[in-house]
DNA sequence: ATCTCTTAATGAACACAATTCATCATTTCG
DNA sequence: CGAAATGATGAATTGTGTTCATTAAGAGAT
């Protein structure tokens, strides 16, 4: 018999525990030190694994990040449409689309940090699982400002990707300012300001043939008076 | 007098010029392979030094990547002021600004990309000069509409931070869709997009109840035309 | 010119983290 | 119960950023 060094009790559990353990420990710790300072030993021992093990479950390190962060995003879109169809309303139906990814920031800031910088900057990110579901998430958006605009309620001349971009880009960079300092996060009013700017815009809406309605009263007014003044009687 | 390995010919240049080399290649091997896929040693090879030389004039690697970056955006901005200050009117000022953006994200994605994957996201941003120049330059934007509030032609009651996110983010939305493969890429027409969804909003202006008031009301007066013109005789 | 003295550049050595793999423990199955 | 299959291990490897003792180049004095 050698004499080597104590050698650690393996446990053999089922593959899926295994993998849950493991992608519970990375989540933990990637959403406390980030991604390039969480080191694997770290996640091995809050799994109770070691350092190799993880390479039997997951190719390398950005493999298991993109495995935690795809697991998350679809738990939370799960009970998306559900929640979305018991709202009616263009306005309203907007507004809740917008709250809700402000909610999501700000529930899960590192998470939802990670998931910007790591993947979506990645050179496969358009073929990943990440990248379908979030066109999934987007699209609900799409699909409320088409059926505004087949209501009638909203131009048809935009660009939808545009009003994305507009959307999406806004809360995003509205958040990242958040997060280093700027202002206060209140999703409430900012769901209501972002959805307001996004109708109506930054000019002033004149009221088109305000002064014409005006003189038009006006003449009308005058020919009463006319009528009244004449020796009618 | 020891024999050993060659020791390559020492150049001594000054301070300037040494640091200007180092900063030159590492922006061109930075553009090339991005932040981590750039060894100091592709760095040092092409600014014909040796690695450990680059020590002597920054810090590490990221501090590489700050001051080429830095130095990148200030060449940028230095010749700005004067190319707005041609421009009159809220709209096309607020056009200009976008369209700028626009084009220096096409003109240098790697860049842009630096940018914000690595120097946005760090703990320290908001102490770095990029954040200053970039808070300097964003001001701009908000100048444009404060003139446009100022001159009644602008809403009073929006909230500016929410403004320039919309810009901004939109923008960056719209370039990292682009980079990925969607879309084309068409700055002029884009922009103005842009200033025309943040100026009018995406609701049809329903002309609120103007000829129709105006209808109702000139029957109204013709009924008591008709009225005072019967029995009165 | 020659001889210090200061300073810059060097590259070998170090440190640290991701990844691999030969080895051994555990389970499964005949 | 024995043998094969499978799974976990952790020591070794590799790659990369960073340090530092050593050495070369230039400046100034004699």
């Amino acid at each position: 018999m050698k004499n080597g060094p104590a050698r650690r009790q393996v446990f053999r559990l089922s593959r899926e525990r295994r993998v849950a353990d493991i992608m519970a420990a990375a989540r933990d710790v990637f959403r406390e030190k980030g991604y390039e300072d969480a080191p694997m030993s770290d996640i091995a021992e809050r799994a109770n694994v070691v350092e190799g093990s993880i390479y039997r479950y997951f190719e390398n390190k950005r493999d298991l990040l993109v495995k935690v962060i795809e697991d998350w995003y679809e738990a939370m879109l799960a009970d998306y449409d559900q929640q979305l169809s018991g709202i009616r309303g263009t306005r309203n139906r907007l507004r809740f689309m917008i709250w809700r990814h402000l909610m999501t920031i700000h529930e899960e800031p590192a998470l939802c940090d990670l998931m910007f910088q790591f993947l979506r900057t990645g050179r496969d990110y358009s073929h990943t699982t990440v990248y379908e579901l979030n066109k999934q998430y987007t699209r609900r958006t799409l699909d409320i400002i088409k059926e505004g605009i087949a209501a009638g309620e909203l131009r048809n001349d935009v660009t939808l990707r545009l009003v994305r971009d507009m959307i999406y880009g806004c809360i995003e960079h509205h958040t990242w300012a958040y997060l280093r300092g700027e202002g206060q996060f209140d999703p409430d009013t900012t769901a209501d300001s972002i959805v307001d700017l996004v109708l109506s815009g930054l000019q002033i809406r004149r009221t088109p043939q305000g002064p014409d309605l005006a003189d038009r009263l006006e003449k009308a007014v005058e020919r009463l008076e006319n009528l009244a003044g004449k020796p009618a009687l």
